[in-house]
DNA sequence: GTCCATCTTCGGATATAGGT
DNA sequence: ACCTATATCCGAAGATGGAC
């Protein structure tokens, strides 16, 4: 914001609001632009990412005031893609697209200041992490669990348990409630920090092959979940109904790679538009099972693709299926 | 006090990031 | 690309603390 005003003559405010009962507090700035008064939700982003620019595509329609994002640099192809889907930013090295008639402002090409400093995340949003966060995610009762129940669903050791719950108490993300009985709560900020995290390093990790298949290989396929389940596009299309899926996500365990690769008549191609990813959770093992995944992860497999044809459906299933998990009693 | 479940700690293995 | 420094993760072993 502070870029802005060095713009063009510009008086603002800049106050919190808080965002439905559970949301995280929003950041709303009120002023005047050459004389026409403004009023826009800001969404502040020192390291702004691709994801992060899928975040701004759900976000773009939710409120009832204009977006401005104010991000530490944004390079000029992310301009690019802000400015064809109308969304306003502003960074420190002087970029800005602000469309607020008869007030228009578009400036890229300026290199950042200066190179940004350490992202430093925290262990919570990170390989082991993030895994632990997700079944906690699909599954909260299990906060009040002992570790070792958390470590074994998750699929990760004791005591990186011990210290992902440690850092998800000392972000607010976990609280206690009773004596010894812990609770997790804003979901949904965790939720949409973990989906970014997730698309951006843990999933490249849990890549086992890509390959390539006939056309249309999946519509109609039984999928034995005891297998694989569906995730990515698939998922959205089965899920939604809409979507054409590009390409196909299959979640499955390491050592049922090869009987899901000669079935389904499988090449392996670096290049090909088939991806089987690691299902590293452990599945409950009463519950009947989906032939997809959970819409957690298939949102986060939409949002690492990232363009806008699979965003139109991850916001899709973010309202229509996500929102119940965020409830908090 | 003993037993058992649970939690914390920590050395070493492994993955990641930064530098050349 | 490689090498090196650092962060992250694992897992076993020791510590804690509640129930009886």
């Amino acid at each position: 914001m502070k870029t802005l005003e060095t713009l063009v003559p510009l008086e603002f405010t800049l106050e919190a609001v808080q965002e439905g009962r559970t949301g995280k507090p929003l950041l709303q700035a009120e002023g005047r632009l050459l004389g026409t008064a403004f009023v826009w939700r800001v969404e502040e982003m020192k390291h702004f990412k691709k994801t992060d620019e899928a975040h701004l595509l759900l976000q773009r329609d939710r409120g009832t005031h204009p977006l401005l994002l104010a991000a530490g640099y944004v390079a000029p192809e992310a301009a690019a893609r802000l400015k064809e889907a109308g969304i306003q930013f502003v960074d420190t090295a002087g970029n800005a697209f602000i469309n607020h008639p008869p007030v228009l402002i578009w400036t890229t090409g300026k290199k950042p200041a200066e190179k940004a400093p350490l992202p430093r995340t925290g262990r919570i949003f990170r390989g082991a992490g993030l895994k632990i966060v997700f079944t906690l995610l699909c599954r909260p009762e299990l906060a009040g669990k002992p570790y070792r129940d958390i470590a074994e669903t998750a699929g990760v050791a004791l005591g990186t348990a011990a210290n992902t719950m440690a850092g998800l108490a000392e972000r607010g993300f976990i609280v206690q409630a009773h004596k010894r009985e812990k609770k997790l709560v804003r979901r949904e900020e965790l939720f949409g920090q973990w989906a970014a995290a997730y698309a951006e390093t843990l999933r490249q990790k849990l890549l086992l092959g890509r390959f390539h298949g006939e056309r249309e290989w999946w519509k109609g396929l039984q999928l034995d979940t005891a297998a694989a389940q569906w995730g990515g596009e698939v998922a959205a299309w089965k899920l939604t109904g809409y979507l054409k899926p590009e390409t196909a996500t299959l979640y499955t365990n390491r050592n049922r790679i090869a009987e899901l690769v000669v079935a389904n008549k499988l090449k392996k191609d670096p290049r090909g538009n088939v991806e089987i990813l690691d299902r590293f959770w452990m599945r409950e093992k009463e519950r009947q099972e989906d032939d997809t995944v959970h819409p957690f992860l298939v949102y986060a497999d939409l949002l690492a693709i990232g363009d806008q044809r699979t965003m139109e459906t991850a916001k899709v299933i973010y309202e229509r299926q996500l929102t119940e998990y965020f409830r908090e009693d």
